[in-house]
DNA sequence: TCTGGGGTCCTAGGACCC
DNA sequence: TCTGGGGTCCTAGGACCC
């Protein structure tokens, strides 16, 4: 059988490098993106934050005191990021057609023209991937291949950053069995606690065990497929991602809540957060759950099934708030979160067309354009994205007293100047945060570049 | 220094049915 | 008249991933 070769694909410092590739004065510069807030945790940083050991999924107040005054401190872009890795995929696909993304910015490949390949066509190939995703996007991505996900995984992450690196299978064995336990995709901080118990610290530690002993230790479904991994048996497929299996929306609040009307106003603006992305889906859910993290970090869960699938936000929300516990039995809640599965297709006639009808029109009443957003809109805060009449594009670089100071700058310009304007100046408006990945002349190039093969 | 938000999969017990 | 075995669905909790 021909030799298989699978590719991981992971862009590097990803959130933190669209930020870095459309407002260009950040460049070189220590970028933390994540939440603001006192309880908000990293969940990008630059390679030039990470030199001061700031990293993915730590405190935000750590990691600010870290890196010091230089940081820059952003909070994230959702829809910037997602357009961004919209392209990165796309681009990807005009090499290999059957993607696994594994999130916005990673994905498998199993490319079928590699099917057998030597290592320099492999290295070739991957090199190719590279520099197609960087002159269509601007984006730097590392990639790493090898006999199956788990090799092709730990090979990307060798490669990082800015690289390739091929595992060919003379090396393969040899490499995994003196990687820590933890490296294993699917080995956390649990698993890997009770292996160093045992005295079990690597891959190859692990792949000496006995089936029975693994199962003991993992669990008699985990521990097997571990052990196979440990041992680089990794046949597993290369396939396209399946449709959701639930959709869910959580929230974090800055103080605990300690009341059960605290929990019933904030379900409301939770569920319908869910709700929208539900609708945008385009199924209906089944099973509603609520989810509430007290301030220990422990979670609870509760959950009901209705009769039949619905998309309607009343019966849904309404649902999530019947399913609330009382602070006063449970303690004080520090997240509240609400989810929607047993997704399905619902019946689009409706049963009563007139209720229906009049339930629709009045969701629809009010779409909030960003004019209304700007007219009611709070103070302007740093990370901001504004259009200004004369200078275009731009982002609040700092704020407060009644002034603020923007720069001005994209993608397409370049490192751009910095003004300062009174937060009230009528010049400015909100402005759509995509424009600054295209504006001003995002179409011609992406053209350009796809005709260069 | 005090831990986000969006997911997937596994386990285990109980209800219910045949 | 004290008792089965299998299958499916539901609920709750937890590990793990990025």
């Amino acid at each position: 059988m021909a030799t298989r070769w699978v590719l991981h694909l992971d862009m590097d410092a990803f959130f933190a490098s669209v930020e870095q590739l459309t407002r260009p004065t950040l460049r070189g510069r220590p970028v933390l993106v994540g939440g603001v807030g006192g309880r908000g945790v990293v969940a990008g940083a630059s390679y030039e934050s990470r030199v001061f050991g700031a990293r993915s999924a730590m405190p935000m107040l750590q990691a600010k005191r870290l890196v010091g005054a230089a940081a820059v401190v952003l909070p994230p872009r959702g829809v910037v990021y997602g357009t961004a890795s919209r392209r990165v995929f796309e681009t990807v696909r005009t090499l290999v057609p059957v993607l696994e993304q594994l999130s916005f910015d990673e994905a498998f490949g199993e490319p079928t023209d590699l099917a057998g390949a030597a290592e320099p066509e492999v290295e070739a190939f991957c090199a190719e991937l590279r520099s197609r995703v960087l002159a269509v996007t601007g984006l730097v991505a590392s990639v790493g291949a090898g006999s199956g996900k788990q090799v092709a995984k730990i090979a990307s992450g060798l490669a990082k950053p800015d690289g390739i690196r091929v595992i060919d299978r003379d090396e393969e064995a040899t490499l995994l069995a003196g990687l820590p336990v933890r490296r294993l995709w699917g080995i956390g901080p649990v698993a890997e606690d009770r292996l160093h118990r045992l005295g079990i610290e690597t891959i190859g530690a692990l792949a000496a065990l006995s089936e029975a002993e693994v199962a003991n230790i993992l669990g008699a479904t985990v521990g097997p497929a571990l052990h196979r991994l440990a041992r680089g048996v990794d046949d597993r497929p290369v396939a396209e991602n399946a449709p959701a299996k639930q959709i869910s929306a959580e929230s974090t609040f800055a103080q605990d809540l300690t009341t059960i009307a605290q929990l019933r106003e904030a379900i409301g603006p939770i569920g319908d957060h869910a709700h929208k992305r539900l609708t945008k889906d385009g199924r209906g859910a089944r099973t509603v759950t609520v989810k509430l993290k007290r301030s220990d970090m422990s979670t609870l869960t509760r959950s009901a099934t209705l009769p039949y699938a619905t998309t309607e936000a009343t019966t849904l929300i309404g649902t999530a708030r019947r399913l609330l516990l009382d602070p006063v039995e449970i303690g004080p809640v520090r997240l509240v979160g609400v989810g929607f599965s047993g997704l399905s297709q619902v019946q689009q006639e409706p049963l009563f067309p007139d209720l229906e009808t009049v339930e629709q029109t009045s969701d629809d009443a009010a779409p909030v354009t960003l004019a209304d957003v700007a007219a009611t809109a709070p103070a302007w805060r740093v990370g901001d994205d504004v259009a200004h009449t004369d200078h275009g594009h731009g982002w609040v670089q700092g704020a407060g007293h009644g002034v603020m100071t923007v720069r001005f700058e994209t993608r397409g310009t370049g490192p751009g100047p910095a003004r300062t304007f009174r937060a009230d100046d009528p010049a400015l408006t909100r402005a759509n945060p995509v424009d600054s990945l295209d504006w001003p002349d995002f179409v011609e190039e992406m053209a350009r570049h796809q005709n260069t093969p």
